[in-house]
DNA sequence: CGCATAATTGAGCGGTCTCAACGTATGTGG
DNA sequence: CCACATACGTTGAGACCGCTCAATTATGCG
């Protein structure tokens, strides 16, 4: 439970006190869970920098990372009033905070969001066409390629999660995405410099296997 | 290609005209593709009545049924300007669209939109809770439940897809979701009157098998 | 009635999971 | 500085769930 303490030590993690109209700015470190899945929704929040990641539990304990976020990404959506995942930073992250009623009074922010939620949508149901109908060696590819902007081309990405974090993103074990990362390494598709520094050698033949993402 | 041909004859489903403000709508038959993945993307469409499919396709030609829609529900979405899925009606249907440059001009749609998508959003992530980590009897349980609202219980629901539409929706084969029909009759979960009518004999247990959906 | 489409059921295969052992990196205290 | 602890990652062997291929049975329609 290490992201529990983490919350309780790293005092970035407060709501704001309220004084701000509606808006606030929070700085938190790495692995800190922000909102609970199930707790009342009373706040909206924007990805400034850094990464969250987004999850949701089965009664049983089984999880699913249904959202990777990065800077201008919006959470903390609400299902009856409750929030429907949980949010975890994956790297120190910078993060912006609004009242829901705010989204009433302040048109340039909600029309922001509309067009967030657009580009999130889209990102999701290409997300469940990998969930629903990828192998794990194309799910791996997939994730790499979504994880590496076209721009940089042979540089090093780091990645800040772990295999079981990975795997829990792509529906997979960590154990398949090991065999997966190994798989693509034995094939020259990619380099693994450490267990979390990945160079993608040939994305040609990454791209075939995602299936053109 | 069923859907095609039903595109091409029936002839509810043209772009209006251009004379109304920027609303416009039209009813169109069962089983016509809407959209076209790829496409370019002028129009949001809002479905009024009936039910509607998003889809994806990868290159190979499996498909992942990603959204199904209702009343109220958008569709249309664009990433770099073509439409990111395709549409198909399930059942006889009344769709309103939008020109997209409606929605800087129009605060009220745009408010209703923003609403409706983070309510999409969330229904996207307990997919992917579905898609990734369920096993094929709990999807279709969800499935079930998920159709069948509160409200209606003991009532027999018409389900108006067939086992490859359900299929390619909960990420599995049509095989594997007619035999998941089969287990849940044999253990008294549900009755089927028909192929496509259900009742839902035990509520709780489906509700436990598909994680309190 | 006969044909076409959809659904069911069975047998066997294979990809992913499970369980387990081992390897690697990082940090801590002696 | 090194031994150790801890967490994470890799690899292997076997089991199992869902897929593939195939045959049979509804269901609906001309």
């Amino acid at each position: 439970m290490r992201q529990i303490i983490d919350e309780r030590t790293g005092g970035t993690v407060r709501p704001p006190c309220g004084a701000e109209p509606h808006g606030a700015t929070m700085r938190i470190a790495a692995h800190v869970t922000v909102l609970h899945e199930g707790d009342p929704a009373r706040r909206i929040m924007e990805v400034v920098d850094g990464a969250v990641m987004l999850t949701k539990l089965l009664p049983d304990g089984r999880r699913q990372v249904v959202e990777l976020l990065g800077p201008g990404d919006v959470f903390g959506l609400a299902h009856a009033d409750a929030y429907a995942c949980s949010a975890e930073t994956l790297t120190p992250a910078t993060i912006n905070t609004h009242e829901r009623g705010a989204l009433e009074r302040d048109p340039v922010l909600a029309a922001r969001l509309l067009r967030r939620f657009e580009a999130q949508l889209c990102v999701m149901h290409s997300h469940a066409l990998v969930l629903g109908r990828m192998s794990a060696l194309e799910r791996v590819a997939f994730f790499l390629l979504r994880l590496m902007p076209d721009g940089m081309v042979g540089t090093t990405l780091h990645l800040s999660m772990t295999r079981q974090e990975i795997a829990d993103f792509l529906g997979l074990t960590l154990e398949t995405v090991s065999r997966a990362f190994s798989e693509l390494k034995r094939r020259g598709l990619v380099v693994l410099q450490r267990a979390d520094e990945v160079r993608i050698q040939d994305r040609g033949s990454m791209r075939r296997l995602a299936g053109a993402a």
